[in-house]
DNA sequence: AACTTATCAAGAAAATAATTTGCAGGGATC
DNA sequence: GATCCCTGCAAATTATTTTCTTGATAAGTT
């Protein structure tokens, strides 16, 4: 656990003093993570042990312990509370999007839902056909990857980013299919439409969009990604990034889940593949 | 800068003491980070003093401000020098997975060609014509993100993983048109001919891929990507990553270039899903 | 209602530990 | 052989933690 998780959930249990100290850190941690014990002290308008109380009550082992911990930490975890820059400069648009993506990935991390996710894993490793759902450019781009990573580790997948081919499929899907839906708003209609019409027929349905949306209500896995976007339309960055990290992460799961079957399929594919480069190297990953 | 570029760039100017220093801090980050300098010093075999020098030639202005430096960075820039994970505990292999896309990241920003990309970004913004190329899944999913990107500008673009296609579509292209193909690999044959193709006709060419690799020396701007990728073959997700991001931030610059023709479309985009949803929000990401 | 007691927060001062500085010896280089 | 730089020692400084004490609050008792 890290120390911001834990300040915000200790947040009650601190004494007026440290919760004095606690806004501190919050709100100047450049200041916190720079200062010595005495001058946190003295902004905060405590005593040096009280402060070391403070850590000790966060789980630390003492104040430079602390610092550390808060360093690491803050690095990826606080910067999404600052507002993004409104500058078009290349350096400051590249900024905020490598921090944007590390926030997406710091939140995924946080809170993935592992119940979920090895529940998913378990119906994708022995599905007998899977279907990879998703429209409009976003989620699209996450079914075909879905499909991507499973047909090599040799599970039979299609992915669709068409309404109409979805109804049509999730319909001729039988008992023993898996259909996963994804949708980053979670009001897509027509996926909703398609789960329901495969549950009726014993498929098993996974989705992975927002919590409590239309679409998570409608499956019966639910692989929640929840992402807060910003505001800038140009930039759909950290959601993105949140999708392929946890496709990366079930993926890679069901390869654990059906490993032996698995490898044959990677070598065939890798040779197929080595043949049409020029040649060597059998590090080089699969795919281009 | 960061501490660890610093550590490496001044690596020559240290003296063999401060190199054994350096060596621990490397190899034995977590140590390091926890450290008093008087263990640190021991460990190194030096004086806690040389310690302090060491701390002060990287720039730092104490040991203690050296340690959260490197704190700060460390987290996620160091793991990469570690070998990953043989764990498929799910927990593990989540962790894995969101510190490889966190270190892709965080290699891609430090080694972003800001020269090239600003090259690329003017030539597709004011491009006729926009083709994007990549194949075998990965590269392809580049093509069709950079293809989701940015029609929403306004621009006029098409995806194609498509060898033959690729080809044509090469050959049909004329002066003022734009190619950009995407190689993780840097070893697609067939692109380098399309790109051969596209230069003849004084088509400019833009490539997504390693410095140095065929594919970068047939292109005449070269926005490098260069991950290390992990042994594991079933997780290509560091490179992924890397793509995406750079993607983003080409297409955030260009959307910057292009801004007034772009609110236009985006707007009219909007307006056509609004209808296709439930109704409603406007801060709705775009596309699902 | 008044007093006692327990509990806890918080600071003062002392003790401890960590860090830095000044200085001097040793080795390498020119 | 002189100079320069690295390095460690020891002292000085500074920072941090521990211990002890005080004061406040709340619950219980007479």
């Amino acid at each position: 656990m890290d120390i911001f998780s834990t300040l915000q959930e200790d947040r009650a249990r601190l004494s007026a003093s440290e919760s004095r100290i606690a806004d501190i850190v919050v709100n100047d941690f450049e200041f916190a993570v720079n200062a010595s014990i005495i001058e946190l002290a003295e902004r905060a308008e405590v005593s040096p042990p009280t402060v070391t109380r403070f850590c000790r009550r966060l789980g630390c082992e003492s104040f430079s312990d602390f610092k550390v911990q808060l360093a690491r930490t803050a690095h990826v975890g606080v910067r999404y509370l600052k507002p993004e820059s409104k500058s078009s400069d290349p350096a400051d648009v590249a900024q905020d999007i490598i921090t944007k993506a590390q926030n997406a990935l710091f939140l995924v991390h946080r809170s993935l839902d592992f119940a979920a996710i090895e529940a998913a894993v378990a119906q994708i490793a022995k599905a007998e056909m899977i279907y990879a759902f998703g429209s409009g450019g976003n989620s699209s781009m996450i079914a075909d990857e879905l499909q991507n990573r499973l047909f090599r580790l040799g599970l039979r997948i299609t992915a669709s980013s068409d309404h109409g081919m979805q109804l049509m499929m999730a319909a001729a899907a039988r008992s023993g299919d898996v259909i996963i839906g994804s949708s980053f708003s979670g009001r897509n209609a027509e996926l909703v439409r398609a789960f329901a019409l495969a549950r009726e027929a014993k498929v098993k349905t996974i989705a992975l969009t927002q919590t409590g949306s239309a679409v998570a209500k409608a499956a019966e896995i639910v692989v929640p990604i929840d992402i807060p976007e910003g505001t800038n339309i140009y930039r759909p960055t950290s959601t993105r990034i949140a999708y392929i990290a946890t496709v990366d992460i079930l993926a890679s799961l069901v390869a654990y889940a059906v490993q032996p079957k698995a490898t044959v399929t990677l070598r065939r594919i890798k040779r197929q593949l080595i043949t049409h480069r020029d040649g060597d190297d059998d590090k080089q990953l699969l795919g281009d």
